[in-house]
DNA sequence: GAACAACGATGCTCTCCCGGTATCAGTGCA
DNA sequence: TGCACTGATACCGGGAGAGCATCGTTGTTC
């Protein structure tokens, strides 16, 4: 196989047509570039140009090789130049993952941002449950995640991106729907309430729980769902109340009904950006700088 | 700039994650291997791979570059193999040149033959007049020409590629569209004729005056025209009447009549062939076996 | 037509790069 | 703790490639 230096030897003769001038356009001295010219034509098989003593032109095979390795040239220097922007962090691929609901809250300032901090960048998104996200921040096949609050290796990073308050959603026609202004939590007591899956979408379990707990107040667990989706679309069938993280609320139904509720902290409902502590992805560590 | 033998190195590393097999894969021992490696990285300014004593990872920069490396290497290969078809006339480019007369009979011939024998040459057309053509092959722009017969010089070739009758072109209701059979040359005594021009259609212009001239026959020439095209617009016209070559009845016109002419030669119109004899491309005398 | 100028090819030399062998150094496993 | 494995390093020899000098051919000019 030839060379690169071959090539770009050939190009510069085919341009110049004239060896001695091309040799110094190459900063060299003619004789070793009559010598490439001719190694080139021994590895291809196949004579390039025709020379007498006075002219040099190509050959139709020449002329052929010439666009050719015109291409192959300009592709070596743009892979040499992506490469440096993938080191650099300007350029290169960052997957992230993204429970579905921070799709409505988060993700989008998330990818404003990522589109201004690395405009080369292809960015892979990946809808999955925290823990899901965790497993394949485990083995590398995610850079990023957006995932609610969990216990995480010593491998990785957290921090806290956005909080959230609780609605409550009421399907259309329930009784605290007349009620004005915010709900209170004692609201809640004896309702059927749609709730979150312990295993699924524990974070969740675990924060309703813990309020209610606090609050001494016992509502009836009619169903365990591990989507807000899912929930959501059962209170619109009027099967119970729930409360739900305050980005649900962009979703449209017709027969619910979003309230505020009143907490002892306002915003309960956390997200946390995570990443591997040793991510060697320079486009992430260029993102993450940006946020 | 990196070299073409760096990136099959760093090809076969990154496919084999293990520097020893990779070298063997690529018939060699694992030192020069990881220094090979080692210089395409200083040349890129890029780490490539992370190696620890027990592993060898790519980095996201190594993933990008591995994909850039393939393309070149495969873009190479490709150039290559395409190099050497056009060196031996399977491949290349053709530009061939035709009379506007010609693309009604032997062109389309021609061009079937070409795809049959060189099926991955590319086929460039021009039409010119027979003189254009010859200035074109001298000066090398043209590979081909299909032209009437005509003077040319020591370095050009020519063969006869095909030899047309002459049919009288007449307008609808002209005395002589009544006539059973063939029509003689003495029915155009006194005509007014369509003439072709002595200088742009000069084959054909000879071709005529030599005819009526040896027949002892003069018709009033009318008009002197360059392409056949013109003439039979003239005739549809009916202002005058006209001799073509066959393959020009091939055009159908509202008005015309074409009936055929008792000629002492029957087939008079010839068509040639013409190549430079030192025509360097060997698509086109792969073309020409055959012919 | 003879001398000259221009240009690519060739011969020779030297240097440096590349590949091989031997060996080292770090790491995971038994 | 020792062994096996793997990549890195040291050193050496051969060959490829660059430069210098020169040749051979050809077109030009007086």
């Amino acid at each position: 196989m030839f060379t690169l230096a071959q090539l770009t030897s050939f190009v510069a003769v085919a341009e110049e047509l004239h060896f001695t001038r091309a040799a110094e356009r190459l900063r060299m001295t003619q004789p070793p570039l009559s010598r490439q010219i001719r190694q080139l034509e021994n590895d291809l098989g196949v004579q390039l140009l025709n020379r007498t003593n006075k002219s040099v032109r190509l050959t139709p095979a020449g002329r052929a090789f010439l666009i050719e390795a015109r291409g192959i040239l300009r592709q070596s220097e743009n892979a040499a130049l992506a490469v440096r922007q993938v080191s650099t962090g300007e350029a290169g691929s960052i997957t992230i993952g993204f429970t579905a609901a921070s799709a409505h809250s988060m993700l989008g300032t998330l990818l404003r941002t990522a589109r201004e901090a690395v405009p080369l960048a292809e960015i892979v998104l990946r809808e999955m449950v925290t823990r899901d996200q965790l497993a394949a921040l485990a083995d590398n096949s995610l850079d990023l995640g957006l995932i609610r609050p969990s216990v995480t290796g010593p491998d990785l990073r957290t921090r806290p991106a956005v909080r959230e308050q609780l609605l409550a959603a009421l399907p259309a026609g329930h009784a605290l729907t007349a009620r004005e202004g915010a709900l209170r939590i004692a609201d809640f007591h004896g309702q059927e309430l749609l709730m979150y899956s312990p295993t699924e979408a524990r974070y969740f379990h675990e924060l309703l729980i813990s309020i209610f707990r606090t609050a001494h107040v016992t509502p009836v667990y009619s169903q365990y769902l591990s989507q807000v989706h899912s929930i959501l679309a059962l209170v619109n069938w009027g099967l119970g109340v729930a409360l739900v993280p305050e980005a649900a609320a962009q979703l449209r139904y017709a027969d619910i009904v979003f309230k505020p509720v009143e907490l002892p902290i306002p915003e309960p409902v956390e997200l946390d950006l995570v990443w591997r502590r040793n991510n060697d992805n320079p486009a992430l560590h260029t993102l993450l700088r940006h946020l």
